[in-house]
DNA sequence: GTGATAGTTCAACGCTCGTTGAACTATCAC
DNA sequence: GTGATAGTTCAACGAGCGTTGAACTATCAC
């Protein structure tokens, strides 16, 4: 996953998992389902928002591979949504490894007077 | 910080946070910062950026708290930037608690056939 | 087959916000 | 004071996307 350097395509990932997640509503959705499986209605109700409102969230979501579907074995009209828990793991860790503050170096600007001063075998290299 | 019931106004900050960390630029220069203090013209050079979109980004880093300024103590033109590490700290412990499986419960649908049959002493209280 | 129910999809609107270009501010060297 | 430099702010544009309302699909009971 996310190594000490990250990868740009790791970053876009990243950047779109956080997209999906940052949305108020969705956010709120993922929480419900973290208290368990429930229905398009129950979110529904719960957060106060139409079924097609709860349909659109939960598809981005299921599309991130974050929701995951069941129907009911006795009436198909019934679906219940969950959390993909394998998923959520990595994302958990994926996002404490990026945000990690052991991560933060040491490094001094390159740039300006400071810049200069410390790392004066780098002067020339030093564009700005 | 963020409990096994997270409020509502936990849930706002949190999608706040990550709202400003799903900018795929503004995660690039992150991650650069995390990788030591830079100034704008190091930043724009590594990510072929403009210096006042740099500026722009850095600005809602800063409005959040996780960005921090320096200016050179010989040339105040020169301004560094940084992670504000505690800061950093406290969102990956707050993103690792919302987010950690084993907050996922088992518990079952309250609504459909699944739902009556599990929570049989529930079901008047079910609305849908 | 009809009507009800649970949920999904579609399309349009309006809001948010990233980007671009210009202008501005502060600091420095001469 | 002038010109250069590092960075910031402002305003406008357009893309993206959440929400709304309507229509649709699938399933069920009778």
């Amino acid at each position: 996953m996310i190594t000490l350097h990250a990868t740009a395509a790791d970053l876009d990932r990243l950047a779109r998992h956080l997209k999906v997640l940052a949305e108020p509503n969705r956010l709120r959705i993922v929480d419900l389902l973290m208290q368990g499986v429930q229905c398009n209605c129950e979110l529904g109700d719960a957060l106060n928002m139409a079924p097609n409102l709860i349909s659109h969230h939960l598809r981005i979501l299921r599309e991130m591979g974050l929701v995951e579907v069941e129907r009911d074995a006795v009436d198909a009209r019934w679906i219940y949504y969950s959390i993909n828990r394998s998923l959520l793991a990595q994302l958990a860790q994926t996002f404490g490894a990026f945000f990690d503050p052991t991560r933060i170096q040491d490094r001094h600007p390159a740039c300006g007077p400071q810049g200069s001063l410390v790392y004066a075998d780098r002067t020339l290299e030093a564009v700005c």
